[in-house]
Parts: structure tokens; C-alpha cells; sequence
DNA sequence: CGGCTGATTGATCCCGGTCAAATGAGGTGG
DNA sequence: CCACCTCATTTGACCGGGATCAATCAGCCG
């Protein structure tokens, strides 16, 4: 299924992604996408595009494939803390810092835009439209993070799971990856125990749960949103936070 | 103890937390404290300066006292998102979005300086320096963010609690907050459950192991640390997350 | 075929939640 | 000065959601 397909435009998520954040340009997206196609990278699943205490100096753009960020404690506990979807930009601005907090791993075989952070400092300054995208992304993130910290901290595992599901759907429609209700979900009941703070055994079961109460479907990594209603409801949902206007 | 106390510079605190994070230079530091001087706000403890959805088109430092971010679920469970103390900024950048995603509430009678977007902007365009330490707030606001997350997903509760505990002393020690591993700390223990993801009774407890383990001392909203080492240790540490060079 | 990774199931345990009540420190008004 | 109220902390008893441990099962690959 992955490696992803070639036809098309690469740059599309990523255009569909900022747009949704800040209209775009003509110009804006003739740049951007100029700059993207200068250097196309690959990198198989199960791969660290960067890890903890790494110098950044290049921005990169996820056109297809899934990546985790994520922290490991000491003794090896493991918190995925997001997940980077095609159109994301893995770490816009944080060369502003010296070194990453987090490191970034791939869930997928992946394929993304390298831009180094020269390159991404004239792009963002040919462009307002595109500067203030970029920016919103960044804002946003923070937006994400907090709300991974509510879910974490004050959501039932049913209700987390539920909304951990939600905000990924709603994410991949801003980009087109939906079809159907139904998507690629490549993520492994391990992985999703480390994004909402349980354990595997407990996520199997909450999966289930989703899946007797006819809310979902999930098997061989495609998930189908059966029913987005009562999965909103009982994931206490609202995708205000991600401030991104629908597609559609 | 609070209101605090009026002698000296009301900036000094701002001015420390962006020189931690970016060197400032002479003019940076003139013209920021020109803009804080500009509008002083006061207000009480126990009341909100935003809400969930609150459009915002000023920005705002904090000066002295304590706030805390949070978001609230349908039913009324709260969660503390994070803490803003003395230098931070409230919601620089945040005006680039529509509204707020979350509440900011005072946890104590707090000062304020308000700076509307337009002077904002002038104000980064003024100065390099002063753009920059900005953006890094902002970022490494991420990165604490992203600790959160993993402190309420993978750590125990006396190992959160210890966190909290350790990344409140650096933020504090950073903008000169702290004396003789002494400092206020006006968090009821409600607020610390809503912080750590706990219960209230649970945190009581959890408080007290620190407190009979010799790690810390904790009453009447005066927190000494006691034994800083052994206090990382238990949390599981590392200030590397705040990016801040520690004075002195 | 054997080895590996991931999903599933069952049994048991325990960390931390919940409920309820007591204690204590201000604060206020008579 | 005292009665009373409120809010925060503390304590005790009990409970339960989710962790842990341990198999088993199902694909997939070499």
C-alpha cells in the first residue's frame, strides 16, 4: 500500500494544509511548491527523522507517510506526543531554538520535502500569505498539544481513544486523505497505547467497545468512521481547536 | 504577600524571561519596557482574563502573580494546560488565529502590562532581538506543552507531582523568583489535581510522601525546595525542555 | 517450517479515584 | 469576643478503571 502514489502533485497536502490555515496565493503556492520539489527525501517505517537533543537546521515537509513525535523517560515509558500527517510541516521555526526537545519517528515509510533553513527563510520572506501560514501551523500546534494534554488528563479511555480517532479524521479531510468515511490508519494498537497514555491491552479492548457500539470500523490498518456523530459525542469532540476550515 | 511589591521595575521580570531566551540588545530592552509602561492592568484573584473563544487582538505580559491556562469539558472536568508566571507572555502570536482554544484565569491578584496588536507589531519590527526571543517563547511553549503531555501520560503520580514542582523552581529561577530554594507557590492543591491529571485527595498524599521523603516544604503557599537533586530525580527530570539559560 | 510482530483473551492486582467526614484557618457580622 | 460560614487541607474506608502478567492466535517473511 505504501510507498504512496505517484501520480499527481506532491506538494498537494502540504498546499491544502497552510491553505486551510491562511489563503494562499497564486504566488504563494507557485513558491512553495518550487521549494518543496528541490528536494524530495524518502525514509523507510520504523525510522527516527530526528531524535532528542539533534541540531536542526533544514525544515521538513511531510508529503506522504505518517510520523510520531515523541519522548521516551529513562527506564524506556514511551509518550508519542502528535502525529505528523502529509501536509505537515515537521519543525518549522524550531531552528530558532538549538537542539530538538523530541524526536520525530516515521510509522510509515515516508516521503518529505527537505528545505534548508536558509531556502525557508527566503520562502517565508517572498510571501506574507505563506510566512503567516506557517506561523498559524506553528500556533496551532500548540493548540493540538494542550488538547492532548486534556485528553490525556481528564478523558476516560474510551473517550480518549474516541478522540484521539476524531481529531486524526478531521485532520486527514483538511487534506484529502478521506474517502468514504474511511482511511489509512497505520498505526499499531502499541503506538496508539503511547499516544493516549494506556497500555495495549487496555486500547485492544477500548477498540473493541468502538467497534461493538457500531461507531467504528478498524482492521489490516484502514479505519472507517461508521458512525461520526456518536463518536464526536462520546469523545467529547470539538474541532474547533485545529482551527481549520472544512474543505467541502 | 501579593499585591506585589512596587520598588523597582515593574519589566524586570519580562525582560529576564526574553534575555533567557535570546540575547537582548540595549534598544530591545528600551523599547519593551517603553511598551509595558504603556498600559498596566490590574486584576483579582480568582477571575478569568479570556475564555474559551474569546477573540483577542491584544497581547499580554504578565508582571507579577500567577496565572493558569485551562480547558474545561462539557460535564466541568478541568484541566491545567500549563502555568503563567511572572515575565511570560500570555498570548503573543495567538492573535494570528480567531479566538481562543483555551481560558486563562488568575490564581492569584495579578499586574499586567496590555499591548494592543498594532503597537505589538511595531514593537517586533523595532527590534530583531525582540522578534525573536518572542518566537522562542512561543516555541519553547510547544515544548512544554509536549512535557506536559508526557508527564500526565507515562509518569506516576508522585513522579508528576515532583515535575510540576521542578519545572515551576527553574521558570521561577529564571526570572529571579526564587531565594534561598524558596519561593510562593499559590496553588491550592485542587489546582495541582487539575494541573497533573489527579485527584485532589490523591495529590494531598502524593504531597506528603515529598514532604516526609525530606524532598520539599510546602505550607501557607510557601514552597521550599529541599533537596533539588534528589526532587529531579523522582521526576524524572531535565530542564533541557525550557531552553533557559539559568542566570547566574 | 520456524521466527517475528501484532492482535486478542483471561486472570489477577494495584494505583489512584470516590465518598464522606473531620479539622483548621481566615473572614464577617452581630 | 463569639457564632457562623467558607474554603482548603487532611484522613479513613472502599471501590474500580486500567495495568500487568501470561498465553494464545494470526499473518507474514525468509
Amino acid at each position: 500500500m505504501h510507498p504512496p502514489p505517484f501520480q499527481g502533485n506532491l506538494a498537494q497536502s502540504a498546499i491544502r494544509r497552510l491553505n486551510a490555515l491562511r489563503q494562499l496565493s497564486d504566488q504563494a503556492i507557485a513558491l512553495l511548491q518550487q521549494a518543496i520539489q528541490q528536494r524530495i527525501r524518502r525514509v523507510g517505517a520504523g525510522e527516527d527523522l530526528a531524535c532528542e537533543g539533534d541540531s536542526i537546521d533544514s525544515v521538513r515537509i511531510l508529503l506522504s507517510g505518517w510520523l510520531c513525535r515523541y519522548k521516551t523517560l529513562e527506564d524506556g515509558r514511551r509518550q508519542i506526543v502528535n502525529f505528523v500527517l502529509p501536509g505537515d510541516t515537521c519543525d518549522a521555526h524550531v531552528y530558532l531554538l538549538s537542539s530538538m526537545d523530541h524526536a520525530i519517528g516515521t510509522l510509515t515509510p515516508a516521503v518529505y520535502a527537505e528545505i534548508p533553513r536558509g531556502n525557508f527563510e527566503e520562502l517565508l520572506a517572498g510571501d506574507r500569505s505563506l510566512a503567516e501560514a506557517f506561523w498559524c501551523e506553528t500556533i496551532v500546534n500548540i493548540a493540538m498539544q494542550r488538547e492532548w494534554t486534556v485528553n490525556i488528563g481528564r478523558r476516560t479511555a474510551l473517550e480518549r481513544v474516541a478522540h484521539m480517532l476524531c481529531e486524526v479524521f478531521v485532520r486527514l479531510q483538511t487534506v484529502g486523505l478521506i474517502e468514504d468515511n474511511t482511511c489509512t490508519f497505520p498505526v499499531t494498537q502499541m503506538d496508539m497505547a503511547d499516544a493516549t497514555g494506556l497500555s495495549v491491552v487496555h486500547v485492544n479492548r477500548t477498540l473493541q467497545e468502538l467497534r461493538n457500539s457500531g461507531l467504528i470500523k478498524l482492521r489490516d490498518r484502514v479505519l472507517t468512521i461508521v458512525d461520526a456523530e456518536a463518536l464526536t459525542i462520546t469523545a467529547l469532540f470539538s474541532p474547533d481547536y485545529l482551527y481549520t476550515k472544512r474543505p467541502g
